[in-house]
DNA sequence: TGTACATCAGTGAACGCGCGTTCACTGATGTAC
DNA sequence: TGTACATCAGTGAACGCGCGTTCACTGATGTAC
């Protein structure tokens, strides 16, 4: 500590000042340098911690996606009631769209580190929403032969909504017309994984 | 023509660059010096015919929009039979599914251009949706008091699928399989919006 | 308990890169007379 | 029909920028004796 010449915990740092950089300018915002800069550190100091730009981007991105992760398992866990399998996967996808609408720039990493090698002590949000449909056919509300690919329904009208929310013709709507556009695509989306062919 | 000095039709041949390298790299390809590049002519002279990069990313943008909007056209004009108006809403949302996996740089530059000025001579992908939508009320394939927002809900599918297979975790899956899960994924959501609450 | 020294975590200066953009220019084109 | 000249479309060199990365270094830390 004492902020001196040794740092204390500079890595640490350096991934706080890439999530705020990211919460700013999106993952393009990520850069070596700038993060120093917010630090008050060299720039080559970085390379005590992290092997170059890509491992520092990769662990901000981890870090994001374990955000939407917990963002998305609060609000599945707070799903309760009558319909409480459907309505956890109600959750899921309104979290989903919630996060990437509060917090774009940390939801753009979090999608570019979809393909980074997962952390098996925070689920990805995808095992979350296989958790909830496998639920969902255990409740009864989701037939068992529609069980098959539903993963990739949902997923859909989650990522779909979020990024036309977050960067496509929505980009101009917010508060509670969002709110509810997003309540009837969800809604709709169930209902087709739910009503009788 | 006779290839010399003066070049003959450079913004044409810039946009044509443009493209080609939206198609290899994507929209952050675009550069003006790549561009100048491959024509094989001076950076600035690419100032004689835009006002800077931006204008130039926006016409090869608007160009790729285009190319997505004749796309869906296309298919969404092959689509006939019995349920023609429901078949069109499917070639919709395939047709669009299968240009962003076909031509990645583009779909990525066609969105980008998204909330540019519209160009009134070729509709937008978003109108062609519109009009199927309606075609579909008239047809009665789909009931009246659902047609509200329902374009949120085709768009919301097609742009979901299409950037999952994109550039999300779909990455890795193509030909058939790929195929076959965007069918679904599509078959289920129209039938979100057809099946009776 | 005090000192010698290896290790560790940072500094400071510099590199090369590709980028967009500006400047003064020059060679080709086409029009007026 | 031939020539003078304005316009137009390109050249060539240079600028400053932010970036990632490398180099040789130095000051602080903590451990062995």
């Amino acid at each position: 500590m004492s902020g001196a010449y040794h740092h204390g915990d500079l890595r640490s740092a350096l991934v706080e000042a890439g999530l705020a950089a990211a919460r700013e300018g999106g993952a393009g915002a990520v850069s070596l340098r700038e993060i120093t800069r917010t630090v008050g550190v060299t720039p080559n100091a970085a390379y005590r911690h992290f092997a170059d730009r890509q491992a520092i981007v990769l662990t901000v991105a981890l870090e994001a996606q374990h955000r939407l992760a917990r963002a998305i398992r609060d609000r599945m866990d707070a799903a309760a009631g009558a319909d409480a399998a459907v309505a956890r996967l109600r959750a899921f996808a309104l979290a989903y769209v919630d996060f990437a609408v509060a917090e774009p720039g940390w939801f753009e990493l979090a999608c570019l580190s979809q393909d980074a090698p997962p952390d098996p002590s925070t689920p990805a949000p995808y095992e979350l929403l296989l958790a909830a449909l496998d639920d969902a056919v255990a409740a009864g509300a989701l037939a068992a032969d529609r069980r098959s690919n539903a993963e990739w329904v949902c997923w859909t009208a989650a990522h779909g909504f979020a990024t036309l929310a977050t960067s496509g013709p929505l980009q101009g709507l917010r508060g509670e017309p969002l709110k509810s556009l997003a309540a009837h695509v969800v809604e709709t989306t169930i209902r087709g994984l739910t009503a009788p062919a």
